[in-house]
DNA sequence: TCTGGGGTCCTAGGACCC
DNA sequence: TCTGGGGTCCTAGGACCC
């Protein structure tokens, strides 16, 4: 038998939140948001307006992340909402993790607040794994200024559930001893992956805790759930095997912008201009990651929330801007069932590297001039901005020419341990 | 509910092949 | 064709994470 994995979870408190409170202190603030009813929004004139994060006083008056700024309004007229600064928190961000790199070199960032350590073999060196998340934690409220919860186990799984029990400013434990104690009581809609819809699936089979479902038959689950059953029976007892994703962002699997239009776009040229300033995103994002695509895809969300995407596999690989862009004009025009559409996103995958080329019977010296052309507009763009080059069709248009994404290399989260 | 954006994986149905 | 079955690929939609 090999010797048991240590896993640590790092989860920022209330992350958005904090990091705005702690670099306000540091740049001269007197009030410290985390004391009062606070939240990082977006701006509802621009149709934006969801909470993001919230504080702690605020979260007593019952204002929950995801909902409108309106709605948390009504709940609290007081309410102080901060604009979001997404390179402030990948700083913080950055930060922590270059902290935790002292520990262990196997660090996996889950999102931009939360990230994985393996802590097994820096055991050896620095010693009881409670007592050094709790070095970590006091470190990171010292010298980084928020505070943090981390949770610890044999895998990540409950390394991440451990992290959630109870908050904030602190350090759980939950090994498989502990699971009957600690983990079972609680609501299963507190499981990783138990969501919205699954929640009353389980409940109409009378499971309403994590240790309900963790004795439940697996085969009356499966039967109800398929796949997805196994895998949350799995973790209701405990069930995770995974390895710590150094190279995941080298794996990637798609890549993707989308945007809410300020106001409903009612005509094809106005969507095309937006969806050519997404694919200008995305292909230049393509193109960093040294990626070609062979599947394309277009979301539409009409002005009533509904959405709907058509997709194409294509018969080449490509990076190009231009291809893409033609290929995103077809599939949009044969979807869009010309209604005012309040948001659009395009997304490329099934990613190859992009020495794999494969060239086709239609590559020719225009591709050739095509790929330099990108190269070159790419290289401006890093250098000097994305406004620095732009296609003339996007002159007056009110629409910016590069859209789509926080920043770049910004770090995001999927729900894959 | 006047409700963002970036991801991954799974499922179901149809086309097409032998 | 009032017809089988297995396998693979493609497409659309949905579930989940934060």
């Amino acid at each position: 038998m090999q010797n048991k994995k240590i896993f640590f979870l790092i989860d920022v408190n209330s992350a958005f939140l904090s990091w705005e409170a702690t670099y306000r202190l540091q740049h001269g603030s007197k009030i410290d948001l985390r004391n009062i009813p606070s939240i990082v929004g977006g701006d509802p004139k621009t149709r934006h307006g969801i909470v993001l994060a919230k504080s702690i006083p605020a979260k007593k008056y019952n204002i929950t992340t995801g909902e409108s700024l309106r709605d948390a309004l009504i709940k609290c007229p007081t309410l102080t909402i901060i604009k979001p600064s997404y390179m402030i928190y990948l700083q913080a961000s950055n930060a922590m993790i270059n902290l935790v790199k002292e520990y262990s070199p196997k660090i996996q960032r889950f999102s931009i607040d939360e990230c994985f350590v393996d802590y097994t073999d820096s055991q050896k060196i620095f010693g009881d794994p409670i007592k050094v998340a709790n070095e970590i934690k006091e470190r990171i409220k010292n010298e980084l200024g928020f505070t943090v919860n981390i949770g610890i186990s044999n895998n990540k799984l409950l390394a991440k559930m451990a992290s959630d029990l109870k908050k904030p400013d602190m350090v759980h434990t939950l090994f498989k001893d502990e699971l009957k104690e600690k983990f079972w009581p609680l609501s299963v809609e507190k499981l990783f992956m138990v969501g919205r819809k699954t929640l009353p699936k389980l409940n109409r089979i009378g499971i309403f805790t994590i240790g309900d479902l963790a004795n439940s038959n697996l085969e009356l689950i499966q039967y109800y759930l398929k796949s997805h059953g196994k895998l949350i029976w799995e973790y209701a007892n405990g069930i995770e095997n995974s390895q710590i994703m150094l190279n995941k962002y080298e794996n990637i699997k798609s890549i993707g912008n989308s945007t809410t239009i300020p106001y409903d776009i009612e005509n094809v040229e106005i969507a095309l201009l937006h969806l050519l300033s997404l694919t200008e995103m995305v292909s230049m994002r393509l193109r960093d990651k040294k990626k070609l695509c062979s599947l394309i895809s277009v979301t539409i969300k009409n002005n009533e929330f509904i959405s709907y995407s058509h997709q194409r596999k294509l018969y080449y690989l490509t990076d190009s801007t231009n291809e893409i862009f033609n290929e995103v004009k077809k599939l949009f025009i044969n979807s869009w069932k010309n209604e005012p559409i309040r948001h659009l996103g395009i997304s490329v995958s099934s990613l190859k590297n992009n020495d794999e080329k494969q060239l086709s019977i239609w590559d020719n010296k225009n591709n050739e001039k095509l790929r330099k052309l990108d190269q070159t507009i790419d290289e401006l763009r890093y250098k000097y901005g994305n406004q620095i080059i732009q296609r003339t069709s996007f002159l007056h248009s009110g629409i910016k020419n590069v859209n789509g994404g926080i920043e770049k290399d910004y770090p995001t989260m999927n729900s894959i341990l």
